[in-house]
DNA sequence: ACTTGGCACTCGGGAACACAGAGTGCCAGA
DNA sequence: TCTGGCACTCTGTGTTCCCGAGTGCCAAGT
């Protein structure tokens, strides 16, 4: 039913389609790829294509081009990752290199994303629950307010201000710091709750609402920012390429939308492989017309959190996925050397 | 030469093509606005005005286009700002009080300036050099290395990992974190350089390398994170209008380059009051077309940071500015309260 | 000196139309 | 199963035409 020559059609269409952005025609086909056979073969072949739903002409007679099915095909069976040239990768080297900070290399691998890929990229800052305490601070501020703020090993710092209940001299607080350290350091965030659960008891009963205080916040701060954060970069690049000239206030509000994103990233964030979702494959609906293209990065074994690029439905996906895997990997070597 | 009803009508014409997004005509705007004379007189004016440089026509015989020196005229002299209403100024209020952080405040400022102005808003983090330090911590994260936080009085937290010369214990960092904060607690971050200049000597001979490379990791940070962070949103507002349906791609690159950002935000920064830069006025080539409203904002009397709102040259100058000035000055109290 | 009505003129934008070109589907023959 | 041929169907483009909105100017009125 699919054979192998319509299977080679089917790429030689959706790869013409990427570079010249029009439907391409069977005339075309059999002068730009060396097929071996005559137009009309090539035309008999589309017609079965299409009706399998791989492929779709605009209008009556005008060229074909690859539905959302026939990019899966592609992406599935007819393509191979590209891999990226030795000079892309040093340059992804040196420049990931320079990073002094967490945030800085989460800034520098989105723009470096965006610029490689010409794309959007996105990029979700390493998931909390699977790094440990490094340290936790308490400052005061005032007499009834201290800022909390927790390090982790991964080098991403939370802050929050605490309003206290009561006034709290300093060494109150150094007792209840140092407390804190004591039983989190090292402790594996998504294992805080359960450790700091019988904490209070072990301290003196006059500070014991000012560090049930802190501890509940403590605790919100795990949750609530447990995967919020997700930065991007590259926007511009959606008003290159003549797509997108209508849809593209749809998107640009997906990408605001902090939680839109997350699930595009996330939802199949089980596996650290990866992955692509194309066009109506999409759970966003303004996100139709657009791929994503995914990948987990994280230090060693652990899967800290998922970076991708977002683009036209029509992109080159071996030289995307190339690059998207290349960066993630060279990510995940930056922040497992930290 | 310019007389009152030349204003009159300059004002009218920018109003209906700010409303309308059409050139407006002479009978147009006798009939919108009771102006008392017949359309030829009205042409007479224009003509006049035309000469003058405030407007122009897009076509011979068509309506007239405010130009950037019009919009300016009428920013400065036609136009009173336009207050919120209190159901907007209550919204505000109880949005900006929930913010947790400066993060936090930060990132509601924004999305809150893109939704009330319904365009680009743009929020420069609070410039470190009018604040003073509250706190400085260094958090041993192996023994050739550790972590240095420095904590603000406006709630800004800045962190950068250091690698020391020599390995050193826990104990030698506790002294020098005792040595720090003794020094620059409270100190203005503009005078940490000359406060830290001889502090080397101050410490035992072995601890001298380690010092001086603390040292100047933390002078970088406070240099480098000068005001380099800035934030944006709403650049979906961009698509919405038909404004901008090319030139986009330009905009958004200048909003990702965070140095054109904050020419722009910043070049009047001495004064903390409403200032609007009209399409050429501007200094960067991609940005003709748009204008900016921007304000600076701070606790107390001491200016922060700046903040503002970015979008088509055709604006509602009045609303916009009023929407700029009132944030800002919430912003202001919020800060000032933490 | 300013305002007004009248009038001829100028464009831009939309509708109607024709046409070339690319592409298809189908059929009969190899 | 492939191929060449042929008739057909579109889209996109260019042309023409016309309407309407708007202007500039002039001469007359206040």
């Amino acid at each position: 039913m699919v054979d192998d020559r319509k299977l080679a059609v089917l790429r030689a269409i959706v790869e013409d389609y990427v570079s010249t952005n029009e439907p391409v025609g069977s005339k075309a086909l059999v002068e730009r790829h060396n097929l071996g056979v005559s137009p009309a073969t090539i035309r008999n072949d589309m017609a079965v294509l299409e009706e399998q739903g791989y492929i779709t002409q605009p209008h009556t007679s005008a060229g074909r081009v690859p539905t959302d099915k026939g990019y899966r095909l592609f992406v599935d069976r007819l393509s191979q990752i590209k891999p990226l040239s030795g000079a892309e990768r040093r340059a992804i080297e040196s420049f990931l290199a320079g990073a002094v900070d967490l945030d800085d290399v989460v800034k520098r691998t989105v723009r470096l994303l965006a610029q490689l890929t010409r794309q959007v990229a996105v990029v979700q800052y390493p998931v909390l629950s699977s790094s440990t305490v490094r340290h936790i601070e308490l400052v005061p501020l005032t007499d009834r307010r201290v800022m909390l703020v927790l390090i982790t090993n991964t080098g991403r710092v939370d802050q929050r201000v605490i309003e206290l209940p009561e006034a709290v001299d300093e060494s109150r607080v150094a007792h209840l710091r140092a407390m804190l350290n004591a039983c989190l350091d090292g402790c594996g965030l998504d294992k805080v709750p359960e450790t700091v659960a019988d904490l209070p008891e072990h301290v003196p009963v006059e500070d014991r609402p000012v560090a049930a205080m802190i501890l509940s916040v403590l605790l919100e701060t795990l949750v609530e920012r447990h995967d919020e954060k997700i930065v991007f970069a590259g926007a511009a690049n959606l008003a290159a390429g003549g797509d997108f000239t209508v849809g593209l206030r749809d998107v640009l509000e997906a990408l605001e939308e902090q939680v839109v994103l997350m699930r595009l990233l996330g939802e199949t964030s089980d596996s650290a492989a990866l992955t692509v979702r194309i066009g109506s494959e999409n759970p966003y609906t303004g996100l139709r017309g657009t791929s994503i293209v995914a990948a987990g990065y994280g230090s060693g074994d652990k899967q800290l959190a998922r970076l991708g690029v977002l683009g036209p439905t029509r992109m080159d996906y071996p030289v995307t996925m190339g690059a998207v895997r290349a960066v993630a990997r060279y990510v995940s070597q930056i922040l497992a050397a930290s």
